[in-house]
DNA sequence: CTCGTCACGGTTGAC
DNA sequence: AGGTCAACCGTGACG
């Protein structure tokens, strides 16, 4: 089963059902939408459904990330045993001390922060049910058992960064802990908060970027396997035909075009999608379908999967990339967003730019998904 | 015609 | 090892 096969939506697309879309063309709907290019147009170009669409550009709004969140896995605990404990202390210090006021020492103390704090309702449960009735200690727990050790080194960190919380706070914490993923470079970067990023305009703001990303476009290949492999790419997304560039930012987009794993291979008679497809050289085993060419650059492979490594690294590239230019694929749009198309590019004659930009912001995101 | 929203059927991964 | 559960996914349809 590895090979999941995609299916085809009305628009011609392929997807997976219950899987996110290849990072590449979350990235390529962000970056036309940057463009000015409208949503509609950009779900017939992408051969998204409108909806996905949507619900992306809001996310990227919202957040500042274009990767998909977490899936699968269980919330984080927030009643550790370190908390349980502290909660004890503070019911043993002052048996009269009141739910909200253990909940406010907790934040006070340190042992949580707002956002794994537990509820005044869960401080209310615990004390009725772990610790039972505080005048005597004896209740569920051993004070002193360090049974309870602190284990949870904050177990929500995990999660933070993974849920891309906006979390300010938690990002020092956590400093320590992320690590999570023993196989994973524990890639500092991705802790960063989306939100620090100027949202939309950060985009905009070309020029800086540029630079930046000029510079990183370097990287990128070195880091090449950042994303987790999980995110994938449609290599044949980045070709989309977009009228803008054809121009070759080639090298660089290979990167982008990191292989998603698990999509599935078009069916052959798939369009466009097809094309590219190429069922690479990867392994087939994790690797699906939409990977293609990327294979170069997905060398390692395989479990790779697993690190995570810095999101996305390799952004740099793809942002740029993206727009190599396929030929004729995509051509085959209905008429392709007309004017706002061809009058942005117009417009900006360098063109792409815009989209580099986006690479660059995009930069920051976590990835979240790559959970281990 | 656009676009926000949501039910649906699906996958994932921690527990 | 296998099941459960809750999170997320994209599609498709409605309004």
């Amino acid at each position: 089963m590895e090979q999941t096969y995609g299916e085809v939506n009305q628009l011609g697309g392929v997807f997976v059902n219950g899987r996110p879309l290849p990072n590449a063309i979350r990235l390529r709907i962000v970056e036309l939408a940057q463009l000015g290019i409208r949503p509609c147009d950009i779900s017939r170009q992408l051969r998204v459904s409108h909806g996905c669409v949507s619900k992306i550009l809001a996310r990227y709004n919202e957040t500042g990330s274009i990767l998909p969140g977490a899936i699968g896995g269980s919330k984080p605990r927030v009643t550790t045993p370190n908390v349980v404990k502290h909660i004890r202390d503070y019911k043993q210090g002052d048996p009269g001390i009141f739910a909200w006021e253990i909940r406010d020492r907790l934040l006070a103390d340190g042992v949580c922060d707002k956002y794994n704090v537990p509820s005044v309702s869960s401080i209310s449960r615990i004390l009725r049910n772990k610790i039972g009735n505080l005048s005597q200690p004896g209740g569920a727990y051993d004070a002193g058992s360090g049974g309870c050790k602190q284990p949870a080194p904050q177990p929500t960190l995990p999660y933070n960064h993974i849920y891309q919380y906006p979390y300010p706070g938690a990002a020092p914490s956590a400093g320590t802990k992320m690590g999570s993923h023993p196989g994973a470079p524990v890639s500092a970067a991705h802790v960063s908060l989306p939100r620090s990023w100027p949202s939309a305009h950060s985009v905009s703001n070309i020029l800086g970027i540029r630079t930046f990303m000029e510079q990183s476009g370097a990287l990128a290949g070195t880091d090449g396997s950042a994303y987790p492999p999980k995110l994938e790419d449609w290599p044949s997304v980045n070709r989309t035909t977009f009228p803008a560039a054809g121009q070759g930012v080639g090298a660089l987009d290979k990167s982008a075009a990191e292989a998603d794993i698990k999509y599935p291979q078009p069916p052959p008679g798939l369009s466009a999608v097809s094309t590219f497809l190429s069922p690479c050289a990867y392994p087939s085993s994790n690797q699906a379908v939409y990977g293609g060419p990327g294979g170069s650059y997905l060398s390692p492979a395989h479990h790779h999967w697993q690190t995570p490594g810095n999101p996305l690294a390799h952004h740099h590239g793809p942002g740029v990339a993206i727009y190599g230019g396929d030929p004729a694929p995509t051509a085959a749009f209905k008429h392709p967003t007309r004017e706002a198309v061809d009058r942005k590019q117009a417009s900006s004659p360098g063109g792409k730019t815009p989209a580099d930009s986006l690479a660059a912001t995009i930069h920051g995101l976590s990835a979240p998904a790559s959970s281990s």
